[in-house]
DNA sequence: GTGAAAGCGCTAACAG
DNA sequence: CTGTTAGCGCTTTCAC
């Protein structure tokens, strides 16, 4: 029963453009877009002709013949639930922002593993955020022919493609430089499983200064993504009792940091006083806790920029999108010193 | 020089599945589909040919064919710096969610005005959020020829489409009941301009209440969308020293209240305490001035999933999508007392 | 039951 | 400099 604004008729198409402007379709797609040669004339009628007619190119038409959609996809094992999440949301404005500056269309790909994809996302390449080598959508994409960034890095077992991420390294020494000033005994790493990239690294370089510093090599692996307080909090607790010892703990994240410092009041310690705490993610959600924690600030913004310039890099200005398969890209982080690794220097 | 393990050979094709299966083209088709008439064993041959082949649809070529690409676009004048703001950040994840079980992606449309789209975005249909008179996009995307949901009022003067909106109407009423049980006498509306139907709204409502209560209908309009505290401040000082006996500020958002509250402590009064303050949108970025101040809280998540369920209903149920032109969905706020109207009752 | 053939709207060869 | 032609990968009549 409703009426007429939007009428029904077809869309006007580049035939229509090409009957009104008295040339052929082909004159008209290259007066259009700008290539092939012909008169001024022709091609200014043409592309009046477009205009008053409201021609609008279906990008769907000319994706099947160009193969290429003008659109990219993120993916995220949970990007509903993840925006939540300081980072995610920062990482996907960084990566909203420069899609929309390069007239790219930014698509958060369906990612419920409950309903298996019909058909081939229709995008030109696709964004791996936190790829988790458990995450199978994620290896589903990057095993496709579509080209691939991971935002962050691969775990072992993942297919190789390009990498942008976050330099962790400089940033968590520079805390354990400071930690190791404090004259700590016995350590703890607290950090995601094998199936994050993230989580080896951090493995690594903490191994590496506890070596350095003649110090046990203590750490505990909890699931990637886990953001159940009340879970994090009950393996912390037991564990800490395992070794009472505990004066520095370093964690991957805040929910780790929530999770420990539970168990330690638990325990009655006081954490940031008794027990040295830092974190490898900056997060508000420790404020609650009222712990001011040393942290990673990881710019997440700055990430989700990076990750789509360098796919648009890929697809834009490269022959072969494979080019990018081994590489890694870098982001700077900085550390905000809190109390909880002392006062001043 | 990158090697091989993602080949350069083309996509498997219908047709690479059609002739391992040794089928024509369409009976394939048909096979995939689960359409079509044919015996059971072909249709198994074929799906699992396909299977072992990794066959996966062109999506633009099926879109093409069919008119639909099973994606939906989400439209927002300036998506990235929007996702710092709860309300949009939550409309999304709504959005997405409903999207991802419905097997639709969810496109972040490129809204960068300066750079105009070459082609319409390749999407089924779009929802526009907080659809604002001067967006020139968002009228563009109206009145092209894809069917749109706006997601809040529209305002008068943009072409009609579905709308879901929250219920802003009894949430507010509620709001002004109780302050009218507090005796003030010179009440004020600080809320956006014509530009947005949401104003109008309030403007209408508030009106309505001043004249029942035998008010003064006193009442500020700002911009849509400024969300600098110091032109909103300074706005405000400016008019509040013109009607120096206000006691009660109804603003839209947190942005008005903060810069009334900003405006009333420079003229020496203190805000919740001398004037009574009620925001018609919840912000936790209140909090920093620690104001208390009783709010509409807006289901920002339930209603960006109702404006994708809206959008899919009439994509997928319905003949013809203008069917929902005039329509209005209305989702139910509530209030949050706080102590900004007085305690307890 | 199955297959051939005609497009969907567009681009890119290649003739004229 | 312009127009004809052949597809891109898929769906969908319509003959066989």
């Amino acid at each position: 029963m409703s009426s007429g604004r939007r009428e029904m008729s077809r869309a006007v198409t580049i035939k229509d453009v090409a009957r009104a402007a008295q040339v052929s379709i082909a004159t008209a797609s290259e007066a259009l877009s700008g290539r092939g040669r012909m008169t001024p004339e022709t091609r200014r009628k043409v592309v009046d002709i477009a205009g008053d007619l409201g021609y609008v190119a279906n990008a769907l038409a000319k994706g099947l013949r160009t193969g290429r959609t003008h659109a990219i996809g993120v993916h995220h094992r949970s990007a509903a639930e993840s925006l939540d999440r300081p980072y995610f949301r920062n990482f996907l404005a960084g990566a909203i922002k420069v899609a929309q500056a390069h007239d790219y269309d930014l698509a958060v790909l369906s990612s419920n593993p409950a309903v298996p994809r019909s058909t081939a996302p229709r995008v030109d390449g696709v964004i791996v955020t936190d790829p988790i080598s458990d995450d199978t959508r994620a290896r589903e994409l990057m095993e496709s022919r579509l080209p691939v960034v991971a935002g962050e890095l691969l775990p072992d077992d993942m297919p190789p493609c390009a990498v942008v991420a976050v330099d962790h390294e400089p940033a968590v020494r520079q805390i354990l430089r400071r930690v190791a000033t404090l004259g700590v005994r016995s350590p703890l790493l607290v950090a995601p499983d094998r199936n994050s990239g993230w989580g080896n690294l951090l493995r690594r370089v903490f191994a590496e200064w506890c070596t350095e510093q003649g110090l046990p090599e203590q750490s505990l692996e909890v699931p990637f993504g886990d953001f159940s307080l009340e879970s994090q909090q009950e393996r912390l607790a037991g564990e800490l009792g395992r070794w009472t010892d505990i004066d520095f703990i370093l964690g991957a994240s805040a929910f780790e940091i929530r999770g420990a410092a539970g168990a330690l009041r638990e325990l009655g310690k006081q954490p940031g006083r008794d027990v040295v705490l830092a974190s490898c993610c900056d997060d508000e959600s420790l404020e609650p806790d009222r712990l001011a924690v040393t942290s990673v600030v990881l710019p997440a913004r700055a990430l989700g920029a990076a990750c789509v310039r360098r796919l648009i890099w890929l697809l834009d200005e490269t022959e072969n999108p494979d080019e990018g398969l081994g590489s890694l890209v870098t982001v700077p982080a900085e550390v905000a010193f809190r109390a909880s690794t002392g006062t001043a220097r």
